[in-house]
DNA sequence: CTCACCACAGAGAGCGCTCTCTCCCTTCTC
DNA sequence: GAGAAGGGAGAGAGCGCTCTCTGTGGTGAG
């Protein structure tokens, strides 16, 4: 065993090594890795003595080469939309909590399987390409896509691709390719209900841009639950889940309809805008008017009140996700599927 | 080169695939890929043109069979510092807009060189195993790491382990490892100087604790700026940098110190909770008492009034991080190096 | 006693690429 | 016109691993 030691010059050690320290062949060392099938469990012991005093650890690159695996998938986060805008810092979107609770909830779920998220991010022609490319060359076995605007033209060319790949949200024209959403349209059945239980009788509601599959059920999950309500029509402006977007879509509504005493504003950040516009026109919150957002988002907290919202299992979401890749990655020819999860509403103070 | 097309069944085509195509041999074809020295420009031309043809992509980890190169290195987010906490979903941490903003930054720095971020969390002993055993397969060429506790044992075992890494804050025990910094000294400085030129007369502090070499950072630079101003006593209450002890530090240092009209608190968490505590006590601020946060976090923001606060460059520094990464992968023997970023004030209206 | 069978270990063929070494042919010099 | 010099292309040896195939010894059945 003292005289076990090879060379050893420089480089770490390998299986080759591993083997004639154990006085077996490469075969059985790798046996011993991995699988363990029919291996002497004497010799197993050998073995393991001597990968511990040699020090080895294998190379995953020669590992990656035969089985063609990488242990690695890629998370993708594309499109801030900006074709145009230059921006080499995508700090705007990553800083975002939500995609920190994205990025959590799936590396929560793949590092007790040994896999690892390698953090990219898309929103030019060009950047597209680099991640197909990358994918392609191998260095990641699939993608988790979080996309941050609709017309994103990746899941396609993922599709297009072969590549195995899990979105976050529907897309919004049909594609066989697995998802996971969100209700959108019982949370907005929940926030309906609510407004309506506080005794709120003019309601409004501000949507997202209509090009979002999401913003569309949302709208739709709203009027279809007013309606049971007794409320067939309710008044309604276009945002686009923006700040500003919020502000004047609030604006418009206190205009045309200023006995409004319930809002519905189809995510927290529209919401946030839509309160102070309110205050500044001399409104209660929740007394005169009641709101109530959508997300959970870092936002609902930051508002003053702090804002009662839907919330998303996002962190769930996000594990699911993983779950669903790996197991397209494990078995390619399986179909495309969708999870959709249950939204939940928070209460706090605006509504 | 029509009858050009090999096979091609199932898998992707090769190097010698293409070779064929082309009527070359592999080298050659290797060589136009990479660094093209010494190739005809007719020929480079017909092998580009084969490539494209045969949608020829390398195979990376045969590359990096060869080249020892992944072309990825690790971003690591250490200790949560609760061994015992069994937390699945490392949200918070991800969550926290101050990591988005180092991710941004670094990607913004990789990507532009084909480099890419695997994100790792190692809050265990396990878990920074793991990342150890990860870097020694050579999943990754580097790290970058971002401790949040002090006495953090990573730096340390990859240092041991002879792997390029890079740290974001100095560590507490002396490391011959490269590290990106922000001038804490001289951010106290700002924030005294502030203070005085407000008129404050008798100013306190709530520290960082002690054993965090950025707090002792901050602390003895308040402390040193405020005696060039005349006071050499500055009242002192240690916090952890975290809600509860910011509320603990504020409500002690009111009682032992009523009249207090400034306050510099060493991170904007613990600042936000201060400015909760002096209102329920009820001090105006700025009026009765000026406050000053450190970070210039998104609590900074979320704060009632907002915040004044020192801000670091974050997404600066952490490109920073990996141009010294990449440079120490690239050269191994080279020195480890610090470098130093300049804080800057940000007034908001809490002082 | 012979044969089939099983459990186990070794041999060796690649996986797809890079890179050194070698060879060839052109060009320049004296 | 011969030899040196050098640019440009091919041959082939690995990089470290997995996995199939083959070989061997021991056991139970006929």
């Amino acid at each position: 065993m003292s005289e076990g030691l090879p060379p050893s010059s420089g480089s770490s050690p390998t299986l080759e090594d591993v083997a004639r320290a154990a006085g077996v062949s490469r075969a059985t060392v790798s046996r011993v890795i991995n699988g363990i099938r029919n291996v002497d469990p004497a010799i197993q012991e050998t073995v393991r003595k001597a990968i511990a005093a040699t020090g080895y650890v294998p190379n995953q690159a020669a590992r990656s080469l035969v089985t063609r695996r990488t242990g690695a998938i890629a998370l993708v986060v594309s499109g801030a939309g900006d074709e145009s805008g230059e921006d080499p810092f995508p700090g705007q979107v990553f800083a975002d909590p939500f995609f920190g609770r994205v990025a959590g909830g799936i590396v929560g779920f793949l590092r007790p399987r040994g896999v690892h998220p390698i953090l990219m991010f898309a929103e030019t022609a060009e950047t597209r390409a680099q991640v197909l490319a990358y994918l392609r060359q191998g260095n990641a076995d699939g993608a988790v896509l979080v996309s941050t605007n609709a017309d994103d033209p990746l899941p396609k060319l993922l599709v297009e691709a072969g590549l195995p790949a899990v979105l976050f949200a529907r897309p919004p024209e049909p594609l066989p390719i697995s998802y996971v959403d969100v209700q959108h349209r019982a949370g907005a059945k929940l926030a309906a209900d609510h407004l309506v239980a506080r005794g709120c009788k003019r309601i409004a509601t501000i949507s997202g841009p209509m090009a979002v599959p999401a913003s569309q059920d949302r709208l739709a999950g709203f009027r279809d639950a007013m309606a049971v309500h007794g409320q067939p029509y309710i008044p309604w402006v276009e945002g686009s889940f923006t700040y500003p977007s919020g502000e004047a879509a609030m604006e418009r509504l206190l205009a045309e309809h200023p006995d409004i005493d319930g809002v519905f504003v189809a995510n927290d950040v529209m919401a946030q805008a839509a309160l102070v516009v309110l205050r500044h026109h001399g409104r209660r919150v929740p007394e005169d008017v009641a709101v109530v957002g959508f997300d959970d988002s870092s936002a609902a907290l930051a508002c003053r009140p702090p804002l009662t919202t839907i919330r998303h299992p996002v962190e769930d979401m996000a594990a699911e996700m993983a779950r669903l890749l790996l197991a397209h990655i494990e078995e390619p020819e399986r179909q495309a599927t969708s999870v959709i999860f249950e939204p939940a509403l928070v209460v706090r103070e605006s509504a």
